[in-house]
DNA sequence: TCGAAATTGAATTTAGATTTCAAAATGAGA
DNA sequence: TCTCATTTTGAAATCTAAATTCAATTTCGA
């Protein structure tokens, strides 16, 4: 992980100019909906619409799902999320606003979700594109596998249960 | 593309023998439904449900696209196909029956897929994931972009339209 | 403040896939 | 070859994530 999230009100601040700027770019509209739900989504690394509508509930229960679909849906528009799928489940949206390309280490035992960068597996990517007469436009890189936290607890097979 | 597909009557008398072997492994019975969408899945390389649907109702109308995801599950259980989510459309599955790992090349204009593996690349997965001390179960590399003959089409954009 | 235009939330629809279940088939043993 | 317990099948129903529809509400420039 290169990046990390800054502070909680530094993010506010500069997601709600974020959007503002955006929207009147767009010509579109800035409601109290969209300014919570990018607040929210900017504050955190990757999340699904369940669980990003769960934390805008918390706040204000009368914003419905759809809206937090239909918000998330700009943000990827803007290029401030990107939409992820991991194994076969619901959509996951990474928080690329302050974010270059990277690639994902994934935890099958409890999720956790672990950013990277190599420039010379790019590299060789880009010679077997060449070895292909094949011209990429984008590539997705996903490592399934342990997180540190759960190696550990592999030999201790009676916390297994314990996670997600 | 390491592996080509053997010729189609050599394919279809060795997976009528492999289907056969595998099903008395686990007492289950030889029908001929699962015959004819083992036989016509393991003569080609990337197929989707619906396209292997098509193509047993050619041969046997009577068949249901509920036997044929059926069928390909115990495929995939017995390590002959392997499910592959490009995109975020339909699962696409891989006849893996006599291809080791590998990884893809996806035209994301006429959807033309070429397969490769690359040591070198997986090597530096392996360093990106020792960096993290995670231990690296199976992973996806999925290279997307114009194909050799797109590339060529993209000069003359009059000819675009006649991909799928 | 007004009012056209955009946005919202609930309900409905879609698409891919899975589950349910009665009828049909398979195949081991007689 | 016949019997029959067990498995398998196909159709319909169900499930889930996501998209669409639409009347009511909100936004924001004039
Ligand atoms: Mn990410
Ligand atoms: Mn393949
Ligand atoms: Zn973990
Ligand atoms: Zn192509």
């Amino acid at each position: 992980m290169r990046t990390r999230s800054p502070s909680s009100s530094i993010v506010k601040s500069q997601s709600k100019a974020l959007l503002h700027a955006r929207l009147r770019e767009h010509g579109l509209k800035l409601t109290h909906q969209r300014e919570l739900i990018a607040e929210l989504f900017l504050r955190q690394d990757h999340i699904t619409v369940e669980d990003l509508y769960r934390e805008v509930a918390k706040k204000d229960p009368s914003i419905g799902i759809i809206t937090v679909y239909r918000t998330l849906k700009l943000l990827c528009q803007w290029e401030l999320a990107q939409e992820r799928h991991f194994g076969k489940g619901k959509t996951i949206y990474d928080n690329v606003a302050q974010k270059a390309h990277h690639d994902h280490l994934i935890c099958t035992h409890c999720a956790r979700i672990i950013e990277f960068e190599n420039f010379q597996i790019e590299k060789f990517q880009e010679q077997v594109a060449r070895d292909h007469e094949f011209h990429i436009t984008f590539h997705k890189l996903e490592l399934y596998g342990l997180c540190k936290a759960c190696r550990r607890d592999d030999v201790r097979p009676s916390r297994r249960s314990e996670h997600a």
